[in-house]
DNA sequence: ACAGCAAATTTGAACGATCAAATCATCGCG
DNA sequence: CGCGATGATTTGATCGTTCAAATTTGCTGT
């Protein structure tokens, strides 16, 4: 049996035409006319024709490959949520035909020198980048090489300008915090991160002018550790024993589950319940009924994809104008909060 | 300034040499004498020539790509495991020069049409399986393509052959109710999942038979449910109060963590503390301070890797000889047991 | 000094697609 | 009736590499 791959040329001959018109079918289906083409996309059929990207590249220099950087391998609970981001743009860039590369990277610098390795050896189409924070060294160096990127998270440095996609962390704490004062609570802490990171003072923020709107004052309410469970497990001794909180929003679900132990080590000897919201909706949270403000990742990654298509598809034209998405996360309830 | 990306031609004429002089330097570094080659190696770096994968690709039919497929989006607590196993495969295949392509499908049908797709549009070299199962219908048509792949998780069909690597899940419960024993329990529980999958029937046989050897009945101290963290809770609750167990193994950290909250609850209420193991060390398992079966991914992932590419290398020679890797894993202590 | 041979290097063709330009067909209209 | 315009299709060149065969270089032994 004919056992070869079938190649264009073998398409050609099969419907009686050349090997233009067969590309021309798959690439600009306008320019031929309505009986051959119907014969050509038979062929294609009958020989189970595809074709090879490979030669593309070679004339075309696109790839229909994009590439993202997987979260480190040891990381905490937080892998979980660029885990489901990637699945979820790996899937919406299927629906354009396009494939995802991953790769590892350690060190921003790293990842630059993926980026370089990836575009000049897989002349990749483009890069989705997380994990965006001040002074950030990867977008500086793909738009001085002309390279389509979107980012998922915003650019916190000042000067920074690209085309990104984020989730109101701001919006997701003031919900959460305004949840807890509509239930009546008044002193509601806040575990932090340390100062400084774009994501955790947008999520305190959040917290921060809510409480002060109610007429409280927040200033003695805060802590700020690195993001273990064993650090939510201590802020929230502190919070609640030393500063009599009576409520608690996270800065994510890694310190909530350490802050929700805490709590209901608590009520198991008699003391009051104290409820705790964290942020992300880990698969833990899930698991630990932890009221949890909830990314929309999937929206998140099918918009990245949106965006980097389009910008493809006009490539030069006018894609100097920035696009920018900020979608608004939501509270997941359960016992916790 | 030379702007163009350079080309092997490039190279050839800054080193005073023929193309195929530096194609031989990059692929067959024996021919070429030694003052030359160093020549060219110069000439590359000066320039910064990467050689391109489609043009090689075009040429060779090989990618240097492999693909997995990555857990569904929306898939609980397991997920983690297999993320986790993603992310090691990348990185121990970026050691040898292959990069990872990843996409989704919700069945195996699905999952082979993807692989089909792969194949043929991309050239790819290899593939990562993951999440083997009776009757397992990818492997079956990747051996009837002829496809270089390994599986991680053994073939638990009676016919099925080819290479792999797994952990041993049986030697992980028998570990787990072995510490239980010595701890001087005897009523140790299951909490396992429904029969007939074989990674569900290979955990609990290492349980069950240990069970034997101390001369305990296992046959009442048993609860089959799908992996959730409430059919955890659910089965905790039955096999303490009903079956009055006094241990217990869990089939997977989702299960165990719904019987450790029903556990711990009833601590918090003045009951007996009941100890906990569970399967997969996931995230929320370290969060929860769940004693669990450490699976070794990495280099379960490493010796994926290994096999592929000493598979590739001698394509063809005898590569019907059949490699199987049987990993331990370890117990990781923790204060649930 | 030269045939004989191995090692080192070069040359032409090919991989499978697309681009750019050329050819062929059809048609309207002065 | 012929000429230009427009649309459909075909032809030759090319992308950057490797393969296979041809060529050049260097050396050995008699």
């Amino acid at each position: 049996m004919g056992n070869e791959r079938p190649t264009i040329t073998t398409v050609a001959e099969r419907a009686n035409v050349s090997r233009q018109t067969v590309s021309n079918v798959l690439n600009a289906p306008h320019r031929v006319q309505a009986d051959t083409r119907q014969r050509v996309q038979a062929a294609i059929v009958e020989l189970g024709y595809r074709p090879s990207r490979a030669a593309r590249q070679l004339r075309t220099h696109r790839s229909n490959l994009l590439a993202m950087r997987m979260t480190p391998f040891s990381e905490e609970l937080a892998g979980s949520v660029l885990d489901r981001f990637v699945h979820a743009v790996t899937e919406s860039a299927q629906g354009y035909g396009f494939r995802t590369i991953v790769f590892t990277a350690n060190t921003d610098d790293d990842e630059i020198a993926a980026y370089s390795d990836l575009l000049d050896s897989y002349e990749l189409d483009a890069f989705v980048l997380t994990g965006t924070h001040h002074r950030d060294r990867r977008t500086t160096w793909l738009r001085k090489q002309g390279v389509p990127f979107v980012t998922f998270g915003r650019p916190w440095g000042v000067r920074a300008r690209h085309w990104w996609v984020d989730v109101d962390g701001k919006a997701g704490t003031t919900a959460a915090t305004e949840r807890l004062l509509d239930a009546g609570h008044r002193r509601i802490g806040f575990v932090g991160w340390p100062i400084g990171s774009g994501v955790g003072d947008d999520r305190r923020a959040g917290w921060e002018t809510t409480l002060r709107a109610a007429g409280v004052d927040p200033s003695d309410l805060l802590t700020s550790t690195e993001n273990t469970v064993d650090n939510g497990h201590a802020s929230a001794v502190e919070l609640v024993h030393q500063r009599r909180a009576d409520a608690l929003v996270c800065a994510s679900d890694t310190l909530a589950l350490g802050a929700l132990a805490m709590v209901r080590d608590q009520v198991s000897r008699g003391g009051p319940a104290v409820p705790v919201i964290g942020f992300d909706d880990s698969p833990s949270a899930a698991a630990m009924g932890l009221t949890t403000v909830a990314q929309p990742l999937r929206e998140a990654a099918v918009t990245c994809v949106d965006l980097l298509t389009s910008f493809l598809d006009r490539s030069g034209d006018d894609a100097s104008v920035e696009h920018h998405v900020l979608l608004d996360p939501h509270l997941v309830v359960r016992q916790s909060g």
